[in-house]
DNA sequence: GTAGTTGTGGTTTTT
DNA sequence: CCACAACTAC
C-alpha cells in the first residue's frame, strides 16, 4: 500500500488498525485520529490480503462517505471497496433484490421512489384524511414521528394493529396502515422503509443474506452511537457470517436520539460480540488543553456514560472566551468583528466555523457578515432540493422513473397551469378507482372518462402525451432529459415570464442540470431511476466545501465530525441551548449537553462562546436566561457591553432579589398575571417557572423579570 | 378553473 | 413568524 504511514500511530490506534479478523469496538473520543484509524485499516485489511471487493464502510453522511473514499483512494485503496451510509447501502440492495422480495409478496418494484418529508406529509394527510379523523387530534408532524419510532423499531403496520391496546395506538395503526398503502401504490418508500425493509430482507432471505455476506466480509461502521435500532439489525445481519465487524464512534458525541438513535447500541456492542476486542483512543491531537478542560467539565455532569479521558497532547493555548451581548444583532456584529481580526491577523477563513442550535439562528450573522464583507457558505439541510422549482423538475423526472408516484404526478399535472385543476382531477381520480387503475394509466385513456367535458379531457391528453414523449428520453442521460423537460413542459417559459417573482429559480434548476451532467460523466451506469434515488439521500450539507476561503456557519448537528481552527458558539441560552423541547427529560438534556460538548470539541486553537441579554423569539423581543452549561463549564462571563460606555438600564438590585413560593400570583408587564410553577432559589440568578394567564409558561430570571407580588399565597 | 386572501397550525436537529 | 390549506371572488 502506498504512502501510509502507519509508523506515525500510536499504540492504540496501532491496535485498531492491525486487527484484522473478528469484532472490533474502537472507543473514539473526539481529536483522536479516528477517520485516520478507519483509513489506515481498510489499508491494512488490504495489506494484509482482504480483497477491497470485500470490505464495506458504513458512514453517517454522504460527505463522511465521500470524504473516506478519497483518504482510501490516497492510498491507493479505493477501487472495489464499498463505502456509503447507510440508507445508499440499503437503496441499492433493495434495488437489486426487489425481484427476489416480490416473489414473497413484497410491493416494492426497483424503481421505488423514495419520499422525503414533503412528500410524506402528502401521504400522511391523505392517510389521516382517508381514516375520517380529525387532523387536529391525529397531526400529521405526531403521525409521521410515531410511524417512524415504529419503522425503526421493525414494527410494520400488521405487527402494530396487532400489539394495539388503546384508542389512540388502535387509531394511529389505521393510519399507519392507511399511509403504508398509500406509499406502496405510489410505489414509494420513506426514508425509515429503506432502512426497516432492508434489516427485514436481510433477516428473512437466507439467500440475499449469504449473498451479502459472502460479498461484505469485512464490516465498518462509523459514527456507531448514532445508529438506530434498524440500523443495528442491518449491521449485525450482515456480520452474522464471518463476525469480522469493526464499529467506531463515542457515545458522549450522540445527537440523534430524537431520530431514534440507540446510544445502548454502543454500550452494548460487547455483550452483542463476546470476543470483541476494545481501543480505546483517549488522546486528543486536535484542541488545545483550555479547550478540552472545558468540554471535560461539561460532559462530566452527564450520568448516563461510560467514563472515558481526554489527555490532550497539544500544549496550553489561549483561553476560551464567553462574552454576552445585548441582542442577537449585537451578537452577530461582535462574531463578525472577531473574525475580521482574526483574518487581519493572517486566519485563514475557511479554518472559521460558526455554530448554532437551529438554522434561523444564521440569519443575523449572515446580515453582519454581509455588512462587514466577511465571505461565508450557509451549510443547510435540504434547502437546495427544497426550492419549488427544483422539486417541480425532480417530480417530472420521478414520474418518468416511476409512473405509479401520483404525488409527483399531481405535483406536475398543473404546473405550469395549463388548466388542469381541482375537479378535473377529482373526475380522473374516481374513473382511476373505479376501473382499479393507476392514475397515470387513466390519464392515457382520458377519452373514455365520460364525466369530463371536450375542454379538459384536450388539455389531459396534450399532457399525457407530453410526458409520453418524455419517456422515450428515459436511457439517455439524465442532463439532456432534465433539460428537454425543462423546455417542453414549460417551465422554463413559466419561470422566464414576470409572473414569477424569483429570479434565481432558473439559475437553480441549471444547477441542477449540471449537476445532473457530473452524475452522467461520474457514474458507470447512469440510468434516471439510479439518479433520482441517489440525489434523494442528498443534502445541502454534503456539498459543503471545506477548502472554499469562507467562513462555515452551520448548526452544531451538521459540526460533528469537522474541526476549526477558530470555533464560535452561539446563543448559549435556555430554551436556545438547551433547546425548549429538549428539556422534559434527563435524556434529552443529556442530549443537549453532547450538542455542546461537539460543539467545543470542533475547536482546535480558540473557542468563543457566546450568549445576548435579549433575543427575538417566535417574533417577540424577549429578555433570557443563560443556558446553565455555562454554569457546568465555569465559564467567566465577561459583558462585552460593559467595557464599553454602556448604559444599562436594568438598575443593579444588589443581589437582593425577592424569593417567590409555588402557587403564588404574580403579575408581568408584558405577559400579564400568573401562577408561579417552580422556583428555584440560586441567590442572584434565582429561576422562577410561572404560568400565566394566556397559557403559555415561561422560564424567567428573577432578576430581570422584574415580577409584581400580586397577594399572598394561599 | 384560477388567483388572491384569509386563517390556521406548527415552530429543532437530518438520512 | 412562516408555510400551507381552505375560502372567496372573479
Amino acid at each position: 500500500m502506498q504512502d501510509v504511514r502507519y509508523d506515525e500511530l500510536t499504540a492504540s490506534q496501532r491496535k485498531a488498525v492491525f486487527h484484522v479478523e473478528g469484532p472490533l469496538l474502537v472507543l473514539a473520543g473526539p481529536g483522536s485520529g479516528k477517520t485516520r484509524v478507519i483509513t489506515c485499516r481498510i489499508a491494512a485489511l488490504i495489506d494484509s490480503g482482504v480483497r477491497p471487493y470485500n470490505i464495506c464502510a458504513i458512514t453517517f453522511t454522504n460527505r463522511a462517505a465521500e470524504e473516506m473514499r478519497q483518504r482510501a483512494a490516497s492510498y491507493g485503496a479505493a477501487g472495489g471497496a464499498h463505502i456509503s451510509t447507510f440508507h445508499s447501502l440499503c437503496v441499492r440492495v433493495l434495488r437489486k433484490y426487489a425481484g427476489a422480495m416480490a416473489a414473497t409478496g413484497s410491493p416494492i418494484r426497483s424503481n421505488f421512489s423514495i419520499y422525503d418529508d414533503s412528500d410524506q406529509g402528502r401521504c400522511i394527510r391523505g392517510a389521516v384524511k382517508q381514516c375520517e379523523l380529525d387532523t387536529k387530534n391525529f397531526s400529521p408532524g405526531r403521525c409521521l414521528a410515531a410511524i417512524s419510532a415504529l419503522k425503526n423499531r421493525l414494527v410494520d403496520a400488521d405487527a402494530f394493529a396487532e400489539e394495539a391496546d388503546d384508542f389512540f395506538s388502535k387509531t394511529l395503526a389505521k393510519i399507519y396502515r392507511r399511509y403504508q398503502s398509500i406509499l406502496n401504490e405510489n410505489n414509494a418508500l420513506d426514508f425509515d422503509d429503506l432502512l426497516m425493509e432492508t434489516a427485514l430482507l436481510l433477516e428473512n432471505n437466507p439467500q440475499v443474506r449469504g449473498e451479502l455476506n459472502n460479498r461484505f466480509r469485512f464490516l465498518l461502521v462509523d459514527e456507531y452511537q448514532d445508529t438506530n435500532h434498524a440500523q443495528y439489525r442491518i449491521a449485525r445481519a450482515l456480520a452474522s457470517e464471518h463476525n469480522n465487524i469493526c464499529v467506531t464512534g463515542d457515545p458522549d458525541q450522540s445527537i440523534y436520539r430524537w431520530r431514534g438513535a440507540d446510544i445502548g447500541n454502543i454500550l452494548a456492542f460487547e455483550k452483542d460480540w463476546p470476543d470483541a476486542a476494545v481501543v480505546k483512543l483517549e488522546d486528543n491531537f486536535r484542541s488545545t488543553p483550555n479547550i478540552l478542560n472545558l468540554a471535560d467539565k461539561l460532559i462530566a455532569f452527564n450520568k448516563q456514560r461510560k467514563e472515558k479521558r481526554l489527555v490532550a497532547t497539544r500544549q496550553a493555548g489561549e483561553d476560551v472566551s464567553v462574552n454576552v451581548l445585548e441582542d442577537e444583532e449585537e451578537e452577530a456584529a461582535a462574531v463578525a468583528m472577531q473574525i475580521k481580526e482574526l483574518s487581519e491577523h493572517g486566519s485563514s477563513l475557511n479554518g472559521i466555523a460558526v455554530f448554532y442550535r437551529t438554522n434561523a439562528m444564521s440569519r443575523p450573522l449572515e446580515e453582519a457578515f454581509i455588512r462587514e464583507k466577511i465571505p461565508y457558505q450557509v451549510v443547510r439541510g435540504v434547502e437546495f432540493y427544497n426550492r419549488k422549482e427544483i422539486r417541480d423538475m425532480l417530480a417530472y423526472l420521478k414520474v418518468l422513473a416511476n409512473t405509479s408516484d401520483e404525488v409527483s404526478l399531481l405535483r406536475i399535472i398543473n404546473t405550469p397551469a395549463r388548466g388542469i385543476g381541482k375537479t378535473t382531477i377529482e373526475r380522473i381520480r374516481s374513473y382511476a378507482a373505479a376501473q382499479g387503475i393507476s392514475f397515470y394509466v387513466a390519464l392515457g385513456r382520458v377519452g373514455q372518462i365520460d364525466s369530463l367535458g371536450n375542454g379538459p379531457k384536450a388539455k389531459v391528453a396534450v399532457f399525457a402525451s407530453m410526458i409520453k414523449q418524455f419517456e422515450q428520453d428515459i436511457e439517455g442521460p439524465v442532463a439532456s432529459l432534465t433539460e428537454r423537460v425543462l423546455v417542453e413542459s414549460g417551465m422554463q417559459k413559466y419561470l422566464q415570464s414576470g409572473d414569477v417573482k424569483e429570479e434565481s429559480a432558473l439559475e437553480n434548476i441549471d444547477a441542477l442540470i449540471s449537476a445532473a451532467a457530473e452524475y452522467d460523466k461520474r457514474s458507470e451506469e447512469p440510468s434516471l431511476v439510479d439518479y433520482l434515488q441517489e440525489i434523494s439521500l442528498f443534502s445541502d450539507t454534503d456539498s459543503y466545501d471545506v477548502s472554499s476561503e469562507r467562513v462555515a456557519l452551520m448548526t452544531l448537528h451538521a459540526a460533528k465530525g469537522l474541526e476549526f481552527e477558530n470555533v464560535f458558539i452561539i446563543g448559549l441560552e435556555e430554551g436556545i441551548l438547551p433547546h425548549e423541547r429538549s428539556t422534559s427529560s434527563p435524556e434529552e438534556l443529556e442530549e443537549e449537553r453532547r450538542l455542546f460538548f461537539v460543539g467545543i470539541t470542533r475547536a482546535k486553537d480558540r473557542l468563543w462562546i457566546s450568549y445576548s441579554w435579549y433575543r427575538t423569539f417566535h417574533g417577540q423581543f424577549l429578555r433570557t436566561i443563560q443556558s446553565p452549561f455555562l454554569y457546568e463549564i465555569g465559564a467567566e462571563v465577561r459583558d462585552v457591553m460593559d467595557d464599553e460606555d454602556e448604559d444599562d438600564d436594568f438598575e443593579d438590585t444588589g443581589g437582593a432579589v425577592p424569593k417567590f413560593i409555588v402557587g403564588e400570583l404574580v403579575g408581568h408587564k408584558s405577559f400579564g398575571l400568573g401562577r408561579v410553577q417552580e422556583y428555584t432559589d440560586m441567590g442572584e440568578n434565582s429561576v422562577v417557572v410561572v404560568k400565566f394567564n394566556t397559557g403559555q409558561t415561561k422560564t424567567l430570571m428573577v432578576k430581570y423579570a422584574k415580577l409584581l407580588k400580586m397577594q399572598s399565597p394561599q
